[in-house]
DNA sequence: GGCGCAATCTTCACGTTGTAAAGATAAGCA
DNA sequence: TGCTTATCTTTACAACGTGAAGATTGCGCC
C-alpha cells in the first residue's frame, strides 16, 4: 500500500490567517486561539468548533496549539474557567449595587445569572461542556467556586436551610437561561432576551423570599 | 499523488458486530442502531458518540445507517423524540397518581421530571443538545410541546400568569437537573442521585404555591 | 556583541470520523 | 418465476486531533 503525504495545500488554503511571510513566533498565540475560539463557538456552537480552525484563523499551523495548551480539551478548560471568573464578577457586582436586603441582593444576582449567559452563550456553553473540559481543573473549580459562593451568600435562611435555598436559586436561573438558550422559549433569533425581558422578573418572583 | 484504498481491514477489526456470514439485511437495523447510541452515549457522553461506533455494535458497515436516518442527526433526532415522548408519560403518570390540587401534581411533576433525567442521563442530553438534532423536526417538536403541556396545567395562575409560573417550574427542575448531572452538585459517581434525594423535595418546596 | 539554550512554531504522518456515490443482495409482489 | 425496490456493502474523500521530529527565533549569560 502506498503511503501519501498528508493535504499539504489543504492546512492553510484561504487567504485569511497569517501570510507565509509572517513572523515565525505569533507573540501572542495562546490569547489568538482563546478569542478565534470563542468566535467559532459563537458562530458554530461547541459542537462545530474545531481546533484547526482555531489555529487557521490565528494564522498558525494546526498543531501550534499543543505547546500552549496540550489538546483540545486545554483549550477549552481555560475558556471555561475565564468564563466562571467572569461570571463571578458579574453575580459580585449585582449583589454590590443596590438595596443590601438579602431577596434584593439575590434577585439582582439572578438577574445577572441570566444575562451573562444570554450574553456570552458560547463561553456560557463551554462552561458546562464537562466532557470537553477538565472538570478537575485547579483554577476551573475555583472560579466556579467562587461564583457559586456569592449566590450562596445572598440565599438566605439558617445554616442547614442555606444550601436549599442557594441550590435552589441557582437551578432557577440556570434551568432559565438553559431553556432560552436552548430555544426551548422560542428559537427565531433574539427570541431568548425577549423571553427574558418578558418572564424573567417574574419568574423569579416566583421564588420564596 | 498516489491514492491509496481506504483501511479495508479497519472498519469491522473486531470479533464483535455481525460474523461476516451473517444475514446481508438485518431486519431491525433502525432499533438495534439506536439501541447502540444510547449505549454508546451512556458510556461515552453526547460528544463520545460516533455513527460509525454504532453501526460497529449493530454489526453493519458505516454507511449502513444512512438509509435508515439519512445522517447522525437524524438519529440523534429519532432519539432525541423518542426521549420528549418517555418524558411526558413520565409526567402524565406522575400528574395522575396522588391528591389532585394543583400544588401537588406540580410538585410531583417537578419530581419525575428529575428522576427521568437522572435516571436516562443520555436520553436526556440528546433531548437538548440542539446543535445535534433538527429541532424544527415535526415529531420532535410535537413530542416537547405535549410534554410541557403536562407542566402547563400544573402550574396553575391566571391566564396571564400561568406561562410565568409553569416556565419557572420548569426552570426549576431542569436547571436542578442539568446541574445535577453537569457535577455541579457532586461529581463522585452517584452524586447526582444522592443530591435528588437530599436537596430535591426541599429545592421544590422554595417554589410559591 | 556573540553563543547556546529553551521556548515556540512547522512539517509530516496516522488513525478516526461522517457521508457521498455506486454497486451488491435479497425480500416481496406481480 | 422474474422484476422492482428496499436494504446493506464497498470505495473514496475531506476534515479532524494529535504524536513525533525538525526548524526557527528570542533571551540570558559570557
Amino acid at each position: 500500500m502506498t503511503r501519501h503525504p498528508d493535504t499539504v495545500k489543504i492546512d492553510n488554503p484561504d487567504g485569511a490567517g497569517r501570510d507565509k511571510g509572517g513572523p515565525y513566533h505569533h507573540g501572542a498565540l495562546r490569547e489568538a486561539l482563546i478569542d478565534a475560539a470563542v468566535s467559532i463557538i459563537a458562530e458554530r456552537g461547541v459542537d462545530g468548533f474545531s481546533l484547526r480552525e482555531a489555529a487557521r484563523r490565528a494564522g498558525v499551523s494546526p498543531a501550534a496549539p499543543q505547546h500552549h495548551f496540550g489538546d483540545v480539551r486545554g483549550l477549552l478548560t481555560a475558556i471555561a474557567t475565564a468564563g466562571f471568573a467572569e461570571l463571578g464578577d458579574a453575580l459580585a457586582a449585582a449583589d454590590a449595587q443596590g438595596p443590601q436586603d438579602l431577596p434584593a441582593r439575590l434577585r439582582r444576582q439572578g438577574e445577572a445569572y441570566v444575562r451573562f449567559a444570554l450574553r456570552q452563550p458560547a463561553r456560557f456553553d463551554v462552561m458546562w461542556r464537562k466532557t470537553r473540559i477538565d472538570p478537575d481543573d485547579a483554577a476551573l473549580r475555583q472560579a466556579a467556586t467562587r461564583a457559586y459562593g456569592f449566590l450562596k451568600a445572598a440565599a438566605g435562611g439558617d445554616a442547614q436551610d442555606n444550601e436549599v435555598r442557594a441550590v435552589a436559586a441557582w437551578s432557577l436561573v440556570h434551568g432559565f437561561a438553559r431553556l432560552a438558550l436552548d430555544g426551548a422559549l422560542g428559537s427565531e433569533p433574539g427570541a431568548a432576551a425577549r423571553a427574558a425581558d418578558a418572564l424573567l422578573a417574574g419568574v423569579m418572583e416566583r421564588l420564596k423570599d
